[in-house]
RNA sequence: GCGGCCGUAGUCUAGCCUGGAUAGGAUGGGGGCCUGCCACGCCCCAGACCCGGGUUCAAAUCCCGGCGGCCGCACCA
C-alpha cells in the first residue's frame, strides 16, 4: 500500500517541491540526490527558522557552521574510520555477510588489531583457519568487499591518496571546534553548539526519495554536559513534570504497545536517565507536535536495543512518525554519546579538551545530542497533509509552513481588475509575505492550483473591490470566504497564518 | 550489493509479443478567445521511445551490457 506516498512523490515532482538531481541531462545519474525546488526550499526555510525561534535560541544554543570536508583524523577519532570502512566476506551458499574483521575476532578470539591487514591477509586468516560460516556451517567463502559508508576525497592539488571525507554527520565539526566555541563564546555547561547542514552517506541502496538519501541535511543540537551537575535542567524540567513521552520499549518490540510515560515518572524510574536527556526528549516531542504539527499519536520514541544503537551510544530513541504507507520512520535520533566523541578526539589529537566547571572541578564533558533528518520531516509534513475527495485535491500543511501563504488573483481578466490585483499582490510582497500572483485560467482553476501545494489563502479582485476596496479572502481547507478591506489585508493574512479562524478574519473588518 | 518485476513527453498511457513510413491519446504546461467565484468550452504551440553496443536493408520493438525505479533480503553508524 503506498497509495498516498506515490501521490505526494507525483505531486512533488510536479509542482516544484523536490525532485532527483541531474535526470533530465543525465538520464544515468546515480540515486540518492535530490533538488529542492521553489516550493520544497521555502518549507525547508521555515522548518529550519521554526527549529532555530524554538530549540536554539530560548534553549541558549550557539549555533556555528563546520566544513563538509574534514581530515580523516577526525573520523579516526570519532570511529567512523573503524565503523564505516567495512570489509564484508559473504557465505556462498546461504549468502549472509559478515564484517570479516569480526569474524575472524568472534570465531577466533583473537584480541589484536586487525584494522592493519590487507584484505589478502584477512582472507587468508579465514582459509587458513577453516572459519566456517556462523550461520549455515558452510566453508565456501566469497572474496572480501570493501564497502565505504563515507565519501572521500583526496584534499590538496598533488594529493593522491584520500586524506579527507565528507561529513557522515555534523556533530564531529562541533566536538572538534568544541573547545574554542567554548572559550570565544565564555562558555558554561552545559553549553549547547547548534549546526544546520548538509551531511554526506554514500548509501548501498538510496530508496524512497527524501527517505534515504546520499546528501542530505541535519538541525542538530550538540549539548555538552557535566554528568555530574544536572541542576539547571531540574529547575527547567519543573513546567513539565506531567508532560507525557511517548516511548516504545524495548520489551514492547513485538506487541507495539506504546508507553505513556510523564516526565516524572521518567525521572524517577530512572528510564529516561537524567534530567537533561528527560528534558529534551519532551522538548523535541514537543517541537514535533505542537510546532511542526506532527499529531501526538502518530509520534513515538523507538528504544534502540545494542545492535541497532549507534557505536557510540549509550543510549538512544529515535522519535518516530507513523504513516500508513511507510509505517514508523525515523525522524530524530536522540543519543546519549557520553564523552566518547570528546575522549576520541583527546587521544587522536593529543589535546586537553575538559573545561572548567562551577563546581571548581575539570571534567570532560558528556554529549546529548538530539538530531533532526530535515528531509524526512518536510517529506511527512507532505504525506501527512495530503486531501483528497471526488472535487478536489489538497495540502492541508500547517498554515505557517505551507511554501506560498497568500495567492492573488483578479476574477477576470478584463475591467481592469488585473492591474488592482497586482497592486494589492505587490503590497503583500513588501509586507513580507510569501505572496503569488496567478491570472491565467479560470478562477476555479487557479483556486485548485493552489490547493495542491497547500496555499492557505486566497484573495480575489472582482468588481466590487473596485467599488468599496474590499476583495475576498478564501479558506483552503473549507473554500469559505470572507470579504475583508484591503487595508486590512496584511493584518488578516498575518492572522490567519499565525492560527485566526475565518471568522476572526471576516471581524476584523466590522471592528475598524 | 543479491534476487524478482520494470523503464515511451512533467504525469498516466497506446504501440513492443509478430521489427517497417510524421510514435497515438489523456492529463499537465505556455499563448489566445471566452468566462461575474471553485479544474467549463474552443483554437494554437511546446514536449517522449533511459544510455551504450550488437543483430538487421530497417530497432521503441529482438539480443547483450550499463544506469535508474519498485518490492524483498542485507545495509542504514
Amino acid at each position: 500500500m503506498q497509495q498516498i506516498y506515490d501521490k505526494v512523490v507525483d505531486l512533488a515532482f510536479r509542482r516544484g517541491f523536490f525532485w532527483p538531481s541531474s535526470r533530465e541531462l543525465y538520464p544515468g545519474a546515480p540515486a540518492g540526490f535530490y533538488v529542492y525546488g521553489p516550493l520544497g526550499l521555502r518549507m525547508k526555510e521555515k522548518i529550519i527558522k521554526l527549529w532555530r525561534m524554538n530549540l536554539v535560541l530560548p534553549e541558549g544554543a550557539h549555533e556555528i557552521e563546520t566544513p563538509h570536508i574534514l581530515p580523516i583524523k577526525v573520523f579516526e577519532a570519532s570511529g567512523h574510520l573503524k565503523h564505516f570502512f567495512d570489509r564484508l566476506i559473504e557465505c556462498k551458499r546461504c549468502h549472509t555477510r559478515f564484517r570479516v574483521d569480526k569474524l575472524i575476532e568472534e570465531t577466533l578470539g583473537i584480541e589484536e588489531n586487525l584494522e592493519g591487514m590487507s584484505d589478502e591477509e584477512l582472507l587468508k586468516l579465514v582459509l587458513e583457519n577453516r572459519i566456517r560460516c556462523p550461520k549455515c556451517g558452510a566453508f565456501d567463502w566469497t572474496e572480501i568487499k570493501q564497502f565505504n559508508l563515507m565519501f572521500t576525497v583526496a584534499v590538496g592539488a598533488e594529493a593522491e591518496e584520500p586524506n579527507a571525507a565528507l561529513r557522515p554527520e555534523t556533530t564531529q565539526g562541533s566536538v572538534v571546534e568544541f573547545k574554542t566555541s567554548f572559550m570565544v563564546m565564555r562558555g558554561k555547561l552545559p553549553f549547547i553548539l547548534a549546526q544546520v547542514g548538509r551531511v554526506f552517506r554514500n548509501e548501498i541502496s538510496p530508496r524512497r526519495t527524501l527517505i534515504r538519501m546520499r546528501e542530505f541535511q541535519q538541525l542538530e543540537l550538540h549539548i555538552f554536559f557535566d554528568p555530574e551537575d544536572q541542576s539547571k535542567y531540574e529547575e527547567k524540567l519543573k513546567p513539565l513534570m506531567d508532560y507525557k513521552i511517548r516511548f516504545l520499549k524495548r520489551e514492547d518490540r513485538e506487541t507495539g504497545n506504546i508507553t505513556e510515560m510523564t516526565v516524572r515518572e521518567g525521572l524517577e524510574t530512572g528510564y529516561t536517565i537524567n534530567p537533561l536527556i528527560t528534558y529534551w526528549l519532551a522538548r523535541v516531542q514537543k517541537f514535533f507536535n505542537e510546532t511542526l504539527g506532527f499529531p501526538l499519536d502518530r509520534l513515538r520514541y523507538r528504544e534502540l536495543i545494542e545492535g541497532e544503537k549507534a557505536h557510540y551510544a549509550l543510549a538512544h530513541w529515535d522519535l518516530e512518525v507513523y504513516t500508513e504507507d511507510l509505517g514508523w520512520v525515523e525522524l530524530v535520533n536522540n543519543a546519549y554519546r557520553t564523552d566518547y566523541d570528546v575522549k576520541g578526539h583527546m587521544r587522536v589529537s593529543s589535546k586537553d579538551l575538559s573545561v572548567m566547571t562551577d563546581r571548581g572541578v575539570k571534567v570532560i564533558p558528556h554529549m546529548y545530542e538530539p538530531s533532526i533528518g530535515l528531509d524526512r520531516v518536510i517529506f511527512h509534513e507532505l504525506m501527512l497533509a495530503y486531501r483528497e475527495d471526488e472535487e478536489r485535491v489538497w495540502l492541508q500543511l500547517p498554515r505557517h509552513i505551507a511554501p506560498i501563504e497568500v495567492a492573488v488573483f483578479p476574477l477576470l481578466k478584463r475591467d481592469g481588475l488585473p492591474e488592482r490585483a497586482r497592486e494589492i499582490y505587490r503590497q503583500l510582497i513588501e509586507q513580507g509575505f510569501y505572496a503569488f500572483y496567478d491570472e491565467s485560467g479560470s478562477i476555479g482553476k487557479r483556486y485548485r492550483r493552489m490547493d495542491e501545494v497547500g496555499t492557505p489563502i486566497c484573495v480575489t479582485v472582482d468588481h466590487q473591490t473596485l467599488e468599496d476596496d474590499t476583495v475576498t479572502f478564501r479558506d483552503r481547507d473549507t473554500m469559505r470566504q470572507v470579504r475583508v478591506e484591503v487595508k486590512d489585508l496584511p493584518d488578516a493574512v498575518r492572522k490567519f497564518l499565525a492560527g485566526s479562524s475565518l471568522d476572526e478574519i471576516s471581524s476584523l473588518a466590522s471592528e475598524a
